[in-house]
This record gives C-alpha cells, structure tokens and sequence, in this order.
RNA sequence: GGGCAAUUAGCUCAGUUGGUUCAGAGCACCUCGUUUACACCGAGGGGGUCGGGGGUUCGAAUCCCUCAUUGCCCACCA
C-alpha cells in the first residue's frame, strides 16, 4: 500500500487523465448549461498570485458546476495585450540591434507573431498545474481570425451607427509608448513637486505679473494669461499683453471666471496643448495653440534652445535660465497628482491630437440600468456605488493606439482632406465606397491608405463573452445561444471599468442580453505587510514553486482559505502549508478505512450504527451550509465548512466511532456504509481539491471512465434529522468530560474507567455505546443519588460520577463545585432580573421570553445538581 | 476636494431582520501524549470591556450621532 502521499504524481496523472478523456470539453446538449469564460491574461504573461486566486476560485465554481450536473464549459484565452506585448517586442528587438522604425508595419507584427508563438501559452500551461478544468479545445486569442474579424465588424457597425468619430482631441499620450492611453489606463499618483512663480512683463509698461505654475518648460506653449474678470487686483490689465519669458512672445490677457482667485498669485498662464483645462479656455477664447513637444515628450523647435531636450531636463535648466533672467520669483513646495501611464509608467503628457472615439453616454445606460436593477449582479455589492458613479459620468472612450500590434484600425483615406476616409471590412469594400463616396469610379485599392492606428486591446476584449463562441460574426450560432449569456466572471475589482463594464455595454449593444448573471469580484494578493504582491517587490512566491512544494491542491486550499468576495488576500506560506497537511489528513483517512477487513460473522455494534446515522445527518446539515456558501460566493465558508466536516466530524468523531480495535475486522454494513460516506466526502472536496480526491475515488475501486469523480454527482440534500445531531452533541460533550477527567488526573486512557450518570435531563441513551467507546468505559450505570468518593462533572443537569480510589481529592473537588455554583448564580440572578422587569417582559416578544424562561429552568436544574453534589461532599 | 467601505482574540476573518446557540471560526499560542490512519497527528486549555465617546431601547458588536485610524474609488485647481 502506498502510505506517503506524492501529490505530483497524482496531480499529473489525473490532469492526464482528465484531459485523455475530455472531461474539461463541452459541447452543446440538452444539459442546462454553465459557463465561464476566463479573464483572458496576457499572451505572453506568467502566473501571478492573483492568477492563482482568480482561477482557483473559477475551477472551483466550474467543477462544481459540472457534478450538479450542468453542461460545464470554461472558455480559456489569451489577450494580445497591444501596448505590453509591443513594448516587450521592441525591448526585444533591441537588444539585436533591431530598431523597430526601421521596420515595416509588416515585418514588425511577424516578429511580434514570432514573439507571441514563442512566449504566447506558457501562461495556460500554467494553469494546468493548478488543475484549472478549461475546455482547452476552445481556447481562444484575442487576435485569432475570427475574434479580429469580430472586432472590425464592430468597429464598422458603431461608425455607421455614427457611435465611433474621429475627433481632435486632448487626449493622454504616453511619451514612452508614443501611443494614447484611454483614461482608465492613466493612473495619477501623488507627487512632491514645485509651484514656480514667472513674473511676464506687460507689454508697454515696466509692470510684471507674477503667475504660478507647476510646469516652466511649457512657457514655450503659452499664448495668454487668464485672469479672473472679479479680481480688483488685475482690473488695470482687462485687454492688455503680457511677454512670455525668453521666447519674448506677447500673448492677450483674457479674462475667465474658471481662475481661482485664491491659488497661486490669482492668475495663470494658458498653454492650450498641453492641458486639458487650458484647452478649453483656448477654445472659449480662439486661442492659438502651440505644441512644443516631440513624441517622446523633447522639446521641438519652439522650445528653441532646449530643443531636443526632455521635458523634464528642460524644466531643471529652464528654472535655472529663469533664475538668472530675474523672471523667477520664488518656488514653493506643492503637492500635486501626476498622471502615469499604467503599463510603461512614464508620466503622461496631455496632447492633443486625431484620433478615434467612442460615443460611450447611450451605450452605457442599459449597462447601467442593468447593474442597478441587479440583472447583472456584482459580488461584493460595495462595489455597485463605484459602478454607477462611472458609468453616470462615463466620457467618450479613445479607441486608437499609435501601436502595430492590434487591430488596425479599418479606415482609408482618399484624400487629403479629414473627411476623406470611409470605413469598411475589407479593403475591397472600402474601394466601393471610397467610389461613391469621391464619384469617382476610376480609384483603385492604391489610392486608399489605411489609417495607420490600432484600436485598443480592450476594444477586442469587450466581446469576449460574444466573440469566443463567434457570436458577433454569426449572431445566430447554435454556439452563442446556447452558452450566452454565461453564468459567472471572476475577475478583478481594477478592471471593473476597463473590461467588466464594456463588456456588459457590448453585451447589449449586439446580444440585447447582459453577458454574464454574476460578477465576483476577487481583492488584490498582499504579502503580510498589506503589501500588494510584486515583481519589483521581489514578495512575490513563484506560483510554480509553490506547486511543487505543497501540490497543487494544497495551494489551492491555502489560496481559499482567506479569500473573501472583494477583500484583499493576506497571502502566508503558512496557508499553503495548512493547505497539504488538510490533503495529507483526507489522504490518510483513506488509509485507515482501506486497511479495515470484514466479516460477515460480525454483527454491526450499536455505536457504529449510531454513528453512522449521526454522520448522515451531520453531513446533511452540512451541505445545506455548504450549498448556502456557494451562492453567496462565499468560497472560503464553504471551504471552511467543509474542512470542519472531513477533519472534525468524519476524522476526529466518525472514523474513530466505528474504528475496530486493533487487527479485528469490521461488520460488512458498517464498512460499506463508510465507503459510501467517505465517497460523498470526497464529491464535497473535489472542486477544492480535485487531485488527491480522484485519487482516494480510484483506489476504493476501479471504475469505468464515465464513473471518474469529475463527472460524479454532487450529494443531494436528504431530510433533516436534527434530534440526533442534538443527542451526539451531548454525548461529545460527555466524552470530552471524561477526557478531562483523564487528563487532570493522569488517568492513561488505556485503562477503563466506571462511569455512573445521573439522568437529571431525562437525556437519550442512544449514544451511551459511543460514550462507552471512545471513554473507554468498563460500565455505564444510570444512578438515582449521588455518588460518594468519586470524581464528577456535569452537562447541562446531567451529573456525571467516576469513581477513582483514592484519587479524589475532596477539597479541590468542593473548590470546583464551589465556582461552578458561583458561575450559575450569578447566571441566574442576571436571568431573574431581565424576567422580573416589567417593561421586558411586556415588550419583547413572547418567544424571546419564553427563552429566557428555559434558560432560567435549566440554570435552576443545575444549581440545584451542583448543590446536591456539594452536601454529598461534606 | 468629493464619495464609499472597514475597524471584533496575537493573525486572517464570520456574526443575515437588535433578543436561545452572541461574543464565534481557522491558524498561531500553552500543557500533556511515540494509543496500532496521520507528529502535515491526537487530547485538553488560555485569550477579546466587538476602535473611542455619546445617544435610542426593557435589551446594542448589530440602529443613530460624533471623533479617530485605515483602505479604496472618483475629481482639470494652475
């Protein structure tokens, strides 16, 4: 027999198995479905904790899922993640000695395809370590043919729909990346910086006025000052000019009630292209705009002497010119936010530039509307506030990336003109309409040229729950009306707005119908010290190791075991350590019935058959909690109560109930009714752990393929049978009384004992053999008086009498009782004044009452035990 | 600056509508134990005035007010 558990082999031999037989694989039937379909991770990302998280708690609810007997389907899938996979190519790229200008548009998504090959799946690999159960023949890539295809026919539709515009805009440009960012990707993190104060001369006069701003170099872009229209201070100079600083510029004076009187010196410079703010004022008052930066955030010409600089370097040097130049008048320490970009984490530029929008206002609200009518709900409900304070005040959504990995996106143009463009599937299409559209008939598909931008990655992303199974292409595939909408996502709270709400707007854009019933909304994986898990940090387990050291259902269980809804996950070793020795106690409880024989001469003693009837409906009481867990997506209850019942009640009460002394065999019901409840067990373990589960499943027999614990069943719930929960309950408290008697008194538990119980609670015999068992009890007797001379204690009324010679130590004895009674008097008294008010009983309900009134008669019955028990003493 | 949430045992967290089981669980800790599945174990045990203050109520961890601390989200103050 094997007796050391090598969770590594097991786990790879039963994913083998798994896969051999395609248990993971659904296809449509007649079964109710249940699906999922994966956050889908960077194609060319490892695992992370919060992977590790995310997917256990998915094959957990799939795996589930597929024993209730639903058609079970986990769609996995990769992202082709445009901004970190080409940021990740160029590095490449790079490093050869390879200069990605230098490449055609062409050339460089080869070697990006290259890329994605090569690194493209590791990740799913990954997961398979885990024993995540994905249907991996369905697995899908953002750029797969079908999936690009669906997101340029979306593109199109919302073009002609007039929802997709291309507009000048400010929008947030990421100098590293030379791409816009959407909002969302910008993050704005707080920063010491400094408030400089300029002093511009007047134009014609001696008179300077000093304003304040964060960012000198940008003077180069000034082309006003804005002053409040109300502030006395400034009245002399309505309708004058000032001269901007060493570019020796006179720029207006405008005036807008926007300025704050009282930040800064009251008055502010105006810089329409590089700030969102001053864009505005620029268009209220037909300003000019000057751009004075590069794409890589340098200065360009109109930065003149710093041109080519960073912006940064400038603004170092620029102070120190200004300095000199008597045009600085002091610097103040200012705490201000700063935009970064969430993937290359340069600071973003606010630029303005073409690019490509997405009316988001009308999309949203049935997105909206759905979320708040709970149609589409999100677990932790906390995050519904947050959920509808976006999309009430949702903005027009940057679809263009300067970026090649991508779908490009599927404008031409005809002509020089920013309306000569037409927007179509294909190129061919594209001619046709570019024809009407010119009245020209004679253009060929060498006049057109595409619009060299690609969209966002989340643009492709916001289909996924439609697009994998080819829902936008043929909307009426037997595929997508079958699996849509899915059942849960699990996902993220940082990509509720990124991914989770377009996808619920592109879900009723082209489905009418929500993409999912539930939202779960996993925390964020800390370290112990609250912080967030991190490459740089260098606090973050490699999940693999991790796999190898505890085994895959280890980790699992350790992942779970602190994983509230919307909290962030403490993540401790020591969890994953907890983890396997729960594996190692379920594995050896299977060695212990494995090495029971029997014999069909042996009759079933009664406490195995008590026991077997108190397992059943302790199990039974169990799954109910169990079940309720689950639908509130409370993972790590359900876990927990689980783990409670195999180690505590199956390990510590049953098995040990109906264990045979040693070397004896077992009565033939007795053993396969433990077979069979060790088999229900496992059907509640198997989505937690679903290696060493199958393993335990295998070995009680050989089964056929189709009987493999993955495609079991989960347990149905029987009635409830509480009395003998009740009953167990005092006799466990019996035996543990007894057991503390042992131990106080050093008595071994290889020696038998008497036990006399005087029956004051009139309680059930049922368990007294169970008692006599695990006590260890020569004889049980009832009595009608107390016993002399003997060690006692006392359940509830009940008294309960060892006799010991010589071991009773009548002092410590009376010491006990004594603080016993002390205890109940004092319980009694705080019962007896609650009951002997007046306004409590008249006003709270009768049954609390009633309560207390039981509580009352069962603290007088045993007061009146332990005095008893006192006089017997003295 | 606005909004939301949290604060319960050393740690991580439960605690549904105020009232048996309301002060709990797991881990950690302490004591004892090489009892024939498991020391990744067994048995037993200690530990919290439920963040502070005030209020409502016969009764508050639970409802209200206030303060404090922490976290998250949102926002264009140069």
């Amino acid at each position: 027999m094997t007796s050391k558990y090598n969770a590594q082999e097991v786990e790879n031999k039963w994913y083998s198995y798994w896969m051999e037989h395609d248990f993971f694989h659904s296809e449509v039937d007649e079964r109710e479905p249940y699906t999922i379909v994966i956050p889908p991770p960077n194609v060319t990302g490892v695992l992370h904790m919060g992977h590790m998280l995310n997917n256990t708690i998915q094959d957990v609810l799939i795996r589930r899922a597929r024993l209730r007997g639903y058609n079970a389907c986990w769609v996995p899938g990769t992202d082709h993640a445009s901004i970190a996979t080409e940021a990740k190519v160029v590095a490449k790229l790079k490093s050869e000695g390879i200069n990605k200008n230098e490449l055609s548009r062409e050339e460089f998504i080869t070697h990006a395809w290259d890329w994605t090959h090569k690194h493209g799946g590791i990740i799913l690999e990954q997961l398979k370590k885990l024993g995540a159960s994905c249907d991996w023949k369905r697995t899908k890539f953002t750029m797969d043919e079908n999936m690009s295809a669906s997101v340029i026919k979306v593109f199109v539709d919302l073009f002609e729909k007039g929802k997709i515009y291309r507009g000048y805009r400010m929008v947030n440009w990421d100098p590293e990346a030379k791409t816009t960012l959407s909002d969302e990707e910008v993050i704005y993190r707080e920063q010491q910086g400094s408030l400089y104060f300029l002093k511009y001369k007047i134009e014609g006069s001696d008179e300077e006025l000093t304003i304040a701003t964060t960012r000198p170099e940008t003077i180069f872009g000034d082309t006003a000052i804005c002053i409040n229209p109300n502030d006395e201070r400034f009245f002399h100079l309505k309708g004058k000019r000032a001269i901007v600083p060493i570019a020796n510029r006179s720029i207006p004076i405008i005036e807008d009630e926007y300025v704050d009187v009282e930040f800064g010196t009251g008055c502010l410079k105006v810089t329409p292209a590089h700030d969102e703010n001053d864009k505005n004022l620029g268009d209220k008052h037909n300003l000019e705009i000057i751009d004075i930066f590069n794409d890589n955030a340098s200065l360009n010409s109109y930065g003149l002497h710093y041109e080519g600089k960073d912006r940064f370097v400038v603004r170092t040097e620029i102070v120190k010119e200004l300095e000199s130049l008597k045009v600085l008048a002091k610097t103040e320490t200012h705490l201000n936010k700063v935009g970064t970009s969430e993937r290359t984490g340069a600071v973003i530029e606010p630029k303005l530039s073409d690019q490509w929008f997405l009316k988001m206002k009308d999309l949203a609200q049935p997105a909206l509307d759905a979320v708040l009518e709970k149609d589409v709900k999100l677990v932790p409900e906390k995050f519904l506030n947050t959920y509808r304070h976006w999309m009430e005040n949702v903005r027009d959504w940057n679809i263009s990336r300067q970026l090649w990995w991508g779908q490009q996106i599927p404008a031409y143009y005809v002509g020089k003109g920013k309306e000569d463009f037409v927007v179509a599937e294909s190129k061919e299409q594209a001619l046709e309409k570019a024809k009407e559209k010119t009245g020209n008939p004679n253009l060929s598909l060498s006049d057109l040229k595409q619009d060299e931008d690609a969209l966002d990655t989340w643009f492709s992303s916001w289909l996924w729950p439609i697009s994998v199974f080819n829902g936008i292409l043929e909307p009426d595939n037997k595929e997508i009306n079958y699996y849509y909408p899915t059942n849960d996502l699990v996902t993220a709270p940082e990509i509720l707005f990124f991914w989770v709400a377009r996808m619920i707007i592109a879900g009723y854009e082209y489905r009418d119908e929500k993409p999912f019933n539930n939202v779960y909304l996993t925390g964020i994986v800390r370290d112990k010290q609250r912080r967030k898990m991190s490459k740089s940090l260098g606090n973050s387990p490699d999940p693999l190791d991790l796999i190898s050291e505890y085994g895959a259902d280890g980790v699992r269980v350790g992942m779970l075991l602190s994983s509230p809804a919307g909290n962030d996950l403490m993540f401790d070793e020591d969890l994953c350590k907890q983890g396997s020795a729960f594996v190692n106690k379920i594995w050896n409880s299977f060695l212990l019935v494995k090495s029971w024989k029997t014999s069909d001469s042996i009759e079933q003693p009664g406490s195995s058959k008590i026991a077997i009837q108190w397992y059943k409906a302790k199990f039974n009481a169990t799954l109910a909690e169990i079940d309720h867990q689950y639908t509130k997506y409370r993972m790590s209850e359900a876990l927990m109560a689980t783990y409670k019942l195999v180690w505590d009640d199956f390990c510590s009460w049953f098995l040990e109930m109906i264990k045979p002394a040693f070397g004896e065999p077992m009565d033939e019901v007795t053993y396969s009714e433990a077979i069979s409840i060790l088999e229900s067990n496992l059907k509640l373990l198997h989505p937690f752990v679903p290696f060493v589960s199958e393993e335990i499943w295998q070995n009680i027999s050989e089964r056929e393929v189709k009987d493999a614990l993955i495609v079991s069943s989960w347990p149905e719930k029987q009635e409830d049978d509480l009395s003998v929960i009740q009953e167990f309950d005092l006799a466990s408290e019996v035996i543990s009384g007894i057991r503390t008697i042992r131990k106080q008194k050093n008595i071994s538990f290889k020696d038998k004992i008497k036990l006399f119980v005087l029956n004051n609670e009139q309680a059930s015999k049922t368990f007294d053999s169970v008692i006599i068992k695990m006590g260890n009890i020569s004889e049980l007797e009832y009595v009608s008086n107390q016993v002399s001379g003997a060690l006692s204690f006392r359940v509830k009324s009940n008294e309960y009498f060892i006799p010991i010679e010589g071991a009773v130590d009548i002092e410590a004895e009376k010491e006990k009782l004594q603080a016993e009674l002390e205890y109940i008097t004092g319980f009694l008294e705080s019962i007896n004044k609650k009951l002997s008010n007046e306004r409590f009983v008249n006003n709270a309900p009768e049954s609390v009452v009633d309560i207390e009134k039981k509580k009352r008669e069962d603290a007088l019955a045993k007061l009146e035990a332990v005095k008893a028990s006192l006089e017997n003493l003295a």
